[in-house]
DNA sequence: GTCCCGTCGCCGC
DNA sequence: CTCCGACTGATTCGG
DNA sequence: CCGAATCAGTCGGAGGCGGCGACGGGAC
């Protein structure tokens, strides 16, 4: 408490956001034990050679290793990477085959006070981190949803086996979405809360962390290991561990963190065995055992009690309520009828499927398509209920509710809805640019527009069914435009002799200020989840469009998890001719293949990086000549590749220099949705892009605005 | 004690 | 949002 | 006819950008 850690020991567990992680780290001595992965064949590979086109034995040796994963689980790594390796050797039953599994097995010592105890969800999560096999997971989530039977417990463990919002850190998930609470856990409390806990130091608890091998909750785990001191706190059960976490979202205002702290360090202290590991994860927001709820957790507890795992799925779409699947599963299994989608309840939204090509999208389009304009704001489904109030109510693509936020598009949809009694409308709510819109303020944003899109329903009619000509039509008869109420523009056509207008039906909504077009199948009904009846076609997917640029890799830094191996994301950036400097634009982490990270990393450092030392000094010291204000791990000595790297636009940015004062007094220049798309060993540094032609993408962008034309 | 500024969680894409 | 890799289930291919 | 190779779809997890706002902590 008093002791204030210096560094946070999770320096290289977490990813290096930007600003945040200083210190060029200093531990070099070498770890001498175990890290057997270190004597694998690929490090025999040469360094430096560009994909070398016989990778021979080392495929063989992947396959001899997949061959051996399917076949029995075994430790090791898994998604999670470098998981517990000196960890059970035993596997857990909850491994077996859901035919010769017996629940009555040592479930009296799961309940804690007759409900289900957290060690349920422990073990389970144990074993699944052990394959990477779904089945196996599902498996094993089924037989451990053998050990639940009422439903409060049954959604307290669906909550704590899949606690992550979403694929994207950061924010949890402990009850239905749209009454979502973050927690507001900050790393640094989560850490002291462990050291707390555990009464280690930041130090021992590294030192751990190198011996059991790389990972923090094994550290923990093992740091924790004896001195357990129970006392009268007693153990944990699934539905104390989500009310105490849900409890921290509540603890707010100033020393709040300290509160927080204080009470996380109270459930570590009572965690036992591997529950520490899987609450300090959850509590980091970082479960990474290829769980998720939709996909996993749910079709489990279907199966556990003889539902089909679809109709789970399916019905959860509906109504993303935890607790309502539960418990129409335990009531009998009916959840046609027991969960419904109703005006009020916002349901999963209907996502497009990428596409890279005109051919493709129309081809998959069905016979009569809508290209229609897809606009770059924040996606909205408005509810209105059939009851007195009339109260519209929004909420976001994550069933986050914004009814508070957009308060004047509520207004004006009220107004502009022309018929009475429920519905449930689909759109996207848009300012003059994305960069605009994301500006407001996010208690009260107004000066926004609303565009629709879809009707999923109509007083007392579920449309969801109807095909979208009839949804369209029916939504622009019962809605009015206004100054704020638009509806999407779009065209219908023949896909046959659509060859043409497509081409310029995409030109024409990016000169709107447009995305691009979403490709839309007439006849399809509306599903609520992604679906190829819908197709997102963006001129920087094509090819031929959008602007690609070239850019040089500067520096960088360790990747987490699987890339844990290899420097990941990669900082790229302009040449400026003129004075030799190299203005970062941007991280890249997306769009290279393993072959390239692995062969990258060795040509920079000379070795994949090693657990857990690195980086080695010499490489350490950035090149003058470079213009950031990163501080990467790793600088490159002499930047002189180029790569391409393509993105949707160029924006002005806070943080990366390249560019600065050209198109603003303190901001440089950096891409929206940066991918890496190849290597360019034909250029070299004069041929990369100069901040003056990024700042001419950038004016040239800016012209264009999703602005009303205040025609009609 | 108050104010201001830097971090970082969270959320949008 | 983007992308890649792994897993799965369906289908086709070779013996 | 059956097992092996191939294919397409799904899932999970790696992390990109900008921006608001809550909080902690230093300056005053």
């Amino acid at each position: 408490m008093s002791t204030f850690l210096v560094q946070p020991p999770s320096k290289e567990a977490v990813p290096p956001h930007g600003k945040a992680s200083q210190l060029p780290e200093a531990p070099t001595y070498q770890e001498a034990p175990a890290v057997q992965d270190k004597a694998a064949p690929e490090d025999a590979v040469p360094p430096h050679v560009e994909s070398p086109p016989p990778p021979g034995p080392s495929q063989q040796q992947q396959q001899q290793r997949h061959e051996e994963e399917r076949r029995s689980v075994r430790k090791e790594d898994s998604p999670g990477g470098g998981g517990g390796t000196a960890s059970s050797p035993q596997p857990d039953s909850l491994c077996l085959d859901v035919r010769r599994f017996d629940p009555a097995r040592g479930a009296a010592s799961l309940a804690v006070d007759g409900v289900a105890a957290y060690e349920i969800v422990s073990r389970a999560l144990d074993a699944a981190s052990q394959t990477r096999s779904r089945l196996a997971k599902e498996n094993i989530l089924t037989n451990a949803f053998r050990w639940v039977s009422s439903a409060s417990d049954a959604e307290a463990v669906c909550y704590l086996l899949a606690p992550v919002r979403d694929a994207q850190a950061g924010g949890h998930r402990l009850r239905e979405d749209y009454e979502h609470a973050a927690l507001g856990l900050s790393r640094r409390v989560v850490e002291r809360a462990l050291l707390d806990a555990t009464g280690a130091s930041a130090a021992g608890l590294e030192a751990a962390r190198r011996r059991v091998g790389g990972e923090w909750g094994d550290a923990a785990v093992a740091v924790a290991g004896s001195q357990r001191s129970l006392g009268r706190l007693g153990r944990l059960s699934c539905v104390g561990v989500r009310s105490e976490l849900l409890a921290l979202g509540e603890v707010a205002g100033s020393g709040a963190d300290e509160v927080k702290r204080r009470k996380l360090a109270l459930l570590f202290r009572r965690a036992k065995g591997t529950e520490l590991k899987w609450l300090l994860k959850t509590a980091h927001a970082h479960m990474s055992c290829g769980i998720s709820l939709e996909a996993s957790v749910l079709p489990a507890f279907a199966k556990a009690n003889g539902v089909d795992s679809a109709e789970a799925r399916a019905a959860y779409a509906r109504r993303p309520s935890v607790g309502a699947v539960c418990r129409a599963i335990l009531a009998g299994g009916n959840l046609v009828e027991e969960v419904r989608f109703s005006p009020g309840v916002p349901p999963s939204p209907m996502l497009a499927t990428a596409c890279t090509s005109y051919s493709e999208a129309l081809s998959k389009a069905g016979r009569r398509a809508l290209l229609e304009r897809k606009y770059d704001g924040q996606r909205v489904g408005a509810h209105m209920k059939d009851d007195e109030e009339k109260k519209v109510r929004l909420f976001s693509r994550k069933l986050d509710d914004m009814t508070q936020k957009y308060g004047e598009v509520c207004e004006a949809l009220r107004s502009a809805y022309s018929s009475s009694g429920a519905f449930v409308v689909d759109g996207e709510i848009v300012a003059s640019s994305f960069q605009d819109l994301a500006s407001r303020p996010r208690s009260d944003a107004t000066g926004v527009r609303v565009v629709l899109f879809d009707l999923l329903w109509l007083e007392k009619r579920d449309l969801r069914g109807e095909p979208l000509s009839e949804r369209r039509r029916l939504l622009r008869e019962s809605f009015a435009s206004s100054s704020v109420v638009d509806f999407a523009v779009g065209r219908e056509v023949e896909t046959a002799s659509a060859d043409e207008v497509i081409a310029s039906e995409l030109a024409d909504a990016v000169d709107a200020g447009c995305e691009g077009l979403i490709v839309k199948n007439l006849e399809a009904p509306y599903e609520l989840q992604r679906s190829t009846t819908w197709l997102k076609l963006k001129k920087d997917y094509l090819e031929e469009l959008g602007d690609s640029l070239d850019l040089v890799p500067v520096g960088g830094w360790r990747g987490s998890g699987r890339k844990r191996k290899w420097i990941s994301p990669i900082l790229v950036a302009t040449y400026d001719p003129e004075t030799g400097e190299l203005g970062s634009v941007c991280r890249v982490m997306s769009g290279f293949k393993d072959a390239f990270y692995r062969d990258f990393t060795v040509a920079m450092l000379g070795s994949e990086i090693a657990e857990p030392s690195t980086p080695s000094k010499k490489k350490n010291k950035k090149n003058p000549r470079v213009v950031t204000e990163e501080r990467c791990t790793y600088w490159f000595e002499d930047p002189r590749e180029v790569w391409e790297i393509r993105g949707a636009e160029v924006t002005a940015s806070p943080t990366h220099k390249s560019g600065i004062g050209l198109v603003h007094p303190d901001r440089g220049l950096s891409l929206r949705f940066p991918r890496f798309i190849r290597p360019r060993p034909d250029k070299s540094l004069a041929d990369a892009t100069t901040p003056a032609h990024l700042a001419e993408l950038f004016r040239r962008r800016r012209g264009r605005t999703q602005e009303q034309p205040s025609s009609s």
